[in-house]
DNA sequence: CCAACATTCGCACGATTGTTTGAATGTTGC
DNA sequence: GCAACATTCAAACAATCGTGCGAATGTTGG
C-alpha cells in the first residue's frame, strides 16, 4: 500500500465522526445526552422528533462510536461514549460561535444577554456560591441534575419553579444555568425570578462547558 | 417564531461545521493548512488531487468560515481563519483515535512506536531541549517551521537531511517531528538517522498538538 | 401471552455530494 | 497582450442522505 492510500484511509477514519456530527438533529441529540444518559423516546420527544427517526440517528452515532447503548429493563438507555465527545460538542459549537456571523446574530437576537464566562470568572463565581454570597440553581430536570452538576448549586427544576418560589432568598444575586448556551430554560428562569422581585441572572455555561473548561463538577 | 425553530436554527448553524469537517479530503486541507498559509497549487499537490477540485473543497471550508484567503500577487494564499479551527482538527482526531477501533489498528500498523505525549512529558522534553541534551528536529519544510515551530527545535527538512547528516551529534539523543500524528515524515526521518548510527525517536505531536494542549509556539 | 419499548424493513421522494473532465473566465504581474 | 494562478461552468455519474410513513419484528417484564 502506497502513502496516498494510507492516508486517505486516515482521514477517512476522522471524517467518520465528522459524518456523524454533520447533522442538526444528531447535534442536538449529542447535546441532550451530554445531559446525562436517556431512553430513545425521552430522547425523541425532547428533540421534536419521530422515534424511529432518531433510532436512526443513533445508529449513525453508535457507528460513528460517540455513543453507547446499554439496556436496562424495558428501556434502553444511551450515553456519550466519553468526555472528550462532549468536549468535542462544545468545541464544534464554539467555532460556529466564534466564526459564524449568522449564529452570532441569531444568538444575540433570543438571547439578550450572552454572559459568557472565562476561567477566571467561572472560579469566582464558584467561589462565591460556596460562600453563600450567591444561590446557583440548577434549572434542568432533576435526573440531569443528579448525573452531574456545578458544585455548590442546588437542584430547581424549571417546571417546578413557579410552586417553589419561597425556597429562594430575596436578598442575595440568584444564578440560574441549564444545559448551555443552546438551551433556553435558564432565560425562562430568570424571567420569571425577576417577574416576582428577585435579583437574577443567567450564565450561558451547561455541564458539559464547565467539564471542557477543566473544572470539576458535583455527583448526588 | 417557536422555540422548536429557534432550536433547529441554532443546531443547523453548528452542522454548517459539521458538514465542512465530514470529507476526507476537506480533513487533510485542514491538517495541511494548520501548518501554516499554503496556495491552492500547494494544497493540491500535497493532497494529491486536482487543482480544481480543491478549489471546490477550499470553497466550502471557506463558506463555513474554517479557513480565509488572501490574494498575494498572482497567488491566492489560503490559512484557517483561527487557532480554535486547529484545536477542533486535533479534537475531532483525538476523538477518532480513541474511540474508533479501526484507526487505532491502522496506526499501529504504520507507525510502530506511538509515542504519545501527556502533559508533563511535553514539559520535561522542552526543558531537556532547552538544556541542549536532546536535540529537537523539525523535519516539516522549512516553511512551515518558520511560520511556527516547538521551542528550540531546529529546522532540518526530510528533503535535505541525507546532505545535512553532519549537522548532528552523534552523541546525543535526536527527537524528530513533523505535522502530527497523520504525518509520516518524522517516522521516515528516524528510519535513515539510524541507518546512519544515530540514536533518534519520534514524537507523534505536531505544532497543532502543541497549541492545543496549550503550549506556545516559536517563531521566525 | 400481552403490553411496552426499541429497532428494522420497505418504500418513497427530494436533495445533496464527490468526483472527473473539458472548456471558459477572472485576476494579477510583467 | 502574454503567462501564471485560481475559479467557474456545464455535464455526467454514482452514491449517499434526510425524512416520513406503514408495517413488521425483537426484546423484556409481568
Amino acid at each position: 500500500m502506497n502513502k496516498r492510500q494510507t492516508k486517505d484511509l486516515l482521514y477517512e477514519q476522522v471524517a467518520r465522526i465528522g459524518k456523524a456530527v454533520s447533522s442538526p438533529k444528531r447535534l442536538e441529540l449529542l447535546e441532550i445526552l451530554a445531559q446525562g444518559e436517556k431512553t430513545v423516546d425521552a430522547l425523541a420527544a425532547e428533540a421534536g422528533i419521530d422515534i424511529r427517526l432518531a433510532s436512526a440517528h443513533l445508529k449513525v452515532l453508535k457507528a460513528a462510536r460517540l455513543v453507547e447503548a446499554q439496556r436496562d429493563g424495558r428501556f434502553i438507555a444511551y450515553r456519550l461514549s466519553g468526555d472528550d465527545v462532549s468536549a468535542l460538542w462544545v468545541n464544534l459549537r464554539t467555532v460556529a460561535e466564534e466564526h459564524l456571523v449568522e449564529l452570532k446574530v441569531a444568538m444575540d437576537r433570543i438571547f439578550a444577554a450572552p454572559e459568557k464566562l472565562d476561567a477566571e470568572t467561572r472560579r469566582s463565581l464558584m467561589e462565591k456560591a460556596r460562600r453563600g454570597e450567591v444561590v446557583v440553581i440548577d434549572v434542568r430536570p432533576s435526573a440531569e441534575y443528579d448525573t452531574g452538576h456545578l458544585p455548590f448549586a442546588r437542584s430547581l427544576p424549571l417546571t417546578e419553579l413557579k410552586q417553589r418560589l419561597k425556597e429562594l432568598p430575596a436578598d442575595r444575586d440568584i444564578v440560574a444555568y441549564c444545559r448551555g448556551p443552546f438551551c433556553m430554560m435558564s432565560a425562562e428562569a430568570v424571567a420569571l425570578l425577576r417577574e416576582h422581585g428577585f435579583r437574577a441572572q443567567k450564565i450561558a455555561d451547561g455541564t458539559p462547558e464547565w467539564l471542557a473548561a477543566g473544572l470539576p463538577l458535583a455527583e448526588s
